[in-house]
DNA sequence: TAGCGCATGTAACGCGTTACATGATTAC
DNA sequence: GTAATCATGTAACGCGTTACATGCGCTA
């Protein structure tokens, strides 16, 4: 899809490894994209041989070789030509719980609400989350720089997003039951 | 993912033909949901081979024949399991415009701020749609039998979804240019 | 006469998940 | 001694998209 970009956005911080990667989808990026350490892996190596990532090798003692890949100038001129180029479509939902709804009857009534309720208490420990990070690192978003002030957008994306989903959770229970 | 259970969802209404199925993605299940017409083709054989749909070949003149599916006994059974013991985990949003967000900087400044504007277009047209359903088909909500209104729910989702989406829009224009 | 609607299908490919695998070090 | 962390990988499978294919009838 477009994992390749991500992955290359990820190395605008600096060299990573694959292992870097995937934990760094566990915070920062991954709160809208998440990948396994297999498809990183592989796609790291494709996009190693397309030249858009140069790899270092590090040898370590008591745990195995690391290999940290960093962006090229071929790579970075890449990612700006997908800026440039790419079409946006709108994301499709595609969430189970929904489908579910569809099925709303008598016989399975409690069943949904429970499952609205599991949902709205993920979503309530996401939004937790991202509040955190909010005050703890964006405290001044005046202050930020131009690329800092793109992933505070997201982040506020997020809790605007987590906020309204919430609301429709409590919304859908009190209409069912 | 669940692609089965969202046509046997769909089959809830009565026989249906994998072209009316595609055509039904473009409406109603089509806002959170879509597939292409081989996947749906394909994916009814597999039902059917399962015994959750029966399958019944109408032929035609004029036009090739067709070929209606019915929910089974056996499929309505495996719907309403899937309903109880399926864990619904909060989908991941994977879009390519925050991941362009998250590149933000002088020089690419204004093709980002085109792109979000093209998305905002782009929901408000999907909102248009949305309200013009409610208002022509759930004016009534307290009228609604259970499974009208868990679509409707679905429906309300979409919209404040819609409207959340637009606004924060229109916060990111308001940061950057 | 060109294109759309009806109606179904095959084939190739890539994306993504799950399972399986290794092996040392460190923390409880 | 049990589990987690570090660090990378292979293999099998299924989901999803794109391209290609057929062929009649109707409308502009």
């Amino acid at each position: 899809m477009a994992l390749a970009e991500v992955i290359m956005t990820a190395l605008l911080e600096g060299r990573k490894t694959g292992y870097d990667l995937a934990k760094y989808f566990d915070v920062s990026l991954g709160y809208f994209w998440r990948a396994s350490h297999q498809q990183i892996y592989s796609e790291l190596k494709k996009l190693e041989k397309k030249g858009l990532l140069s790899a270092f090798k590090i040898p370590q003692q008591g745990k195995p070789d690391k290999i940290e890949y960093q962006l090229t100038e071929q790579g970075k001129t890449a990612l700006d030509d997908w800026i440039q180029s790419s079409s946006t479509k709108p994301r499709l939902v595609k969430d189970e719980l929904l489908v579910m709804l569809y099925n709303l009857d008598d016989s399975n009534e409690l069943e949904i609400r429970q499952k609205i309720l599991e949902r709205k208490s993920q979503l309530q420990k996401s939004l937790n989350l991202y509040e955190k990070i909010r005050i703890s690192n964006f405290s001044k978003p005046e202050e930020l720089d131009k690329r800092n002030l793109g992933i505070y957008l997201v982040l506020i994306g997020g809790i605007e997003d987590a906020r309204g989903s919430i609301a429709w959770c409590d919304q859908v229970m009190s209409h069912i039951s």
